[in-house]
DNA sequence: TATTGTTATACTCTATAACTATA
DNA sequence: TATAGTTATAGAGTATAACAATA
C-alpha cells in the first residue's frame, strides 16, 4: 500500500456530501435570483403567499419558521417592490391578509423559470434517469424527516 | 381534474430538494457536534490540519475559503481548548505551522464517530444499496462542480 | 387581558482596514 | 517594500423585548 500520510482520502460520507452539494446548490440558486433583485427568502415567501392566499403575517411566519418581527422587514421590501399587498381584514382589523399583486405573480413565474434553469445547469452531469433516481431518494429522506415541501429550513433557534 | 387552487403541489425539483435536505443534514450534524462543544467550522479545520500537517494560517484560510482574520479567532478557540498548537517556523518566524495536539487527534476521532452516527440516523430511511446510489450521484455532482473533498463551502463573498 | 403587527434595543457575526513583526 | 498574523473598527443581520392598536 502506498505511503499514506498527507491528504489521506478519507472518502466523504453520503451525509457530508449532502450538506456540501446542497450548500453549493443553494448558493448558485441565490446567485441566479440576484438578477431579479431577490434572495431565496423572498422567493419562498412569494411562493407561500401564492399557495395560500390571504395568509396572515402570523401564519406565514410560523409556516416559514421565522420570527414575526423579522418577517415584517422582508414584507416591507416585497411591498415596496410592488410584489405583495397587505390588506386589512374586515373581520379582524388587527390582521393583514397577504396577497400577490399582478406583478408579484409575474415575478413568481420568473422565479420558476430561474429555478428550472438552475436545476438544468446544476444537474448537467446527470442524465434524466439519474435525476429521477436522485429526486426519489431525496424525497424519501425529506419525507422521513418531515420537511415541509417547498419550504427551506431557515433554522433560527425557536 | 380536481379543483386545483390553494396548496397546489408544485412538486419540488431535484435542485430544491438538494438544498432543503442538505440544509437539514447540516443542521442535525451541527446539533450533534455540540456535545463536543464544537461547531462544523471547527471540525472542518481540525480535519484539514490533520490531513496536511504543518499548514500555515494563510494556507489554511485559503483552503477553507475564509478570511485570515476570521481564522485567527477560530484558531484561538481551538488552541485554548488544547486541540491545536501554533508552532513558529524556524525558517520564517512570521509563519505559524499548525498541528493537532494528542487531544486534538482524539477529538478528531470523536468527530468521526459522531459523523458516522449522524449519517446512520439521517439515512435511516434508505437501505445500503440506496445509500450507495445516492453517494455515487452526489459524488458525480460534487466532481462536476469542482467541490473540494471534505471542505464545506462557507461562501463568504471573495 | 390577549393578540396582531410594528418598532426599538442589544447582541452577534464578520468583512475591511489598520497595525506589528518579520523578511 | 512586501508578507504573516493580529487587533480594531464598522456595518449587517437578527433575536428579544417593548409598544400601539384592536379584540
Amino acid at each position: 500500500m502506498s505511503s499514506a500520510r498527507s491528504s489521506e482520502n478519507q472518502k466523504s460520507g453520503v451525509a457530508f456530501l449532502l450538506t456540501q452539494v446542497g450548500a453549493h446548490a443553494a448558493f448558485q440558486f441565490a446567485e441566479r435570483l440576484e438578477t431579479l433583485k431577490l434572495d431565496p427568502a423572498h422567493a419562498g415567501i412569494l411562493r407561500a403567499i401564492n399557495a395560500e392566499n390571504g395568509l396572515s403575517q402570523r401564519e406565514l411566519a410560523k409556516l416559514m419558521g421565522m420570527f414575526p418581527s423579522r418577517l415584517v422587514l422582508v414584507l416591507d421590501e416585497l411591498e415596496k417592490a410592488g410584489l405583495i399587498e397587505r390588506k386589512a381584514s374586515a373581520e379582524d382589523r388587527r390582521t393583514h391578509m397577504l396577497h400577490l399583486t399582478a406583478r408579484g405573480k409575474e415575478t413568481l413565474q420568473n422565479i420558476g423559470r430561474i429555478a428550472r434553469e438552475h436545476q438544468d445547469a446544476f444537474c448537467a452531469a446527470l442524465n434524466a434517469s439519474e435525476r429521477e433516481t436522485l429526486a426519489a431518494l431525496l424525497s424519501k429522506l425529506a419525507a422521513h424527516h418531515h420537511l415541509t415541501p417547498g419550504v427551506h429550513p431557515g433554522y433560527r433557534k425557536l
